[in-house]
DNA sequence: AATACATATGAAAACTTCTTCATATGAAGA
DNA sequence: TCTTCATATGAAGAAGTTTTCATATGTATT
């Protein structure tokens, strides 16, 4: 069964279209850290912060590694910067109000 | 207000994570096109295609040319490419069998 | 092996987004 | 201006995703 670009950019962009991801690579990309801690500097609840880096690692934009009792995650900066910096681009060139993909007709 | 790098990504992102818009930018990247070609070329409803060109044209990933009755759409091959570059080469080095973003655990 | 800290998971409710249908608007030629 | 081809739109049901809650599993220290 032949999968097309589409299809494999699919789960990718998915991953990215939340905004709690965002905010976790955000802060990961500034430092790596554990659940607990990434839960606490964005508010949020544990199990949430959880369920998302599960999503986030099945697609390699983070990965993990265990210290002892914690679990630090960081990001493929490699990905994660490359793509961000397309989308940066993008919205300097078209987007000057910032978020026009997301204003209402 | 000030927006953070993610809240722009957001509106980006959402719009790139359907599979009927990937299709639709993978015809039009092939092939500059107007929505009932497009529609037919897809299999899918005229409507549906209409109003996924709408999202894809408010962010800027596709813009449209009038020529005579019919509108022509074409993408914004500089950040369409690019974006589908860094996806291409992550899948290449992330995801051998195609679609580990996707899969379930 | 008992306890405390850390993380993960399943299932259902809450929320968002998509698709469809019916119809409206637009453009051009007779 | 009537007709035909082309495109757009609104609203509501259908489909999909996220968050929450409760709890289970994992890891190390005593």
């Amino acid at each position: 069964m032949k999968r097309g670009l589409s299809d494999i950019c699919y789960g990718f962009f998915s991953t990215l279209a939340n905004p709690t991801r965002l905010a976790i690579l955000e802060k990961l990309r500034a430092t790596p850290m554990n659940v607990t801690d990434l839960a606490a500097s964005l508010e949020q609840e544990q199990s949430m912060v959880s369920h998302n880096l599960r999503t986030l690692e099945r697609c390699n934009l983070v990965h993990s590694e265990r210290r002892g009792k914690k679990k630090v995650y960081a990001v493929n900066e490699e990905t994660v910067g490359g793509i961000f910096r397309v989308v940066e681009n993008h919205a300097e060139r078209h987007c000057p109000f910032h978020g026009a993909c997301s204003e209402l007709k």
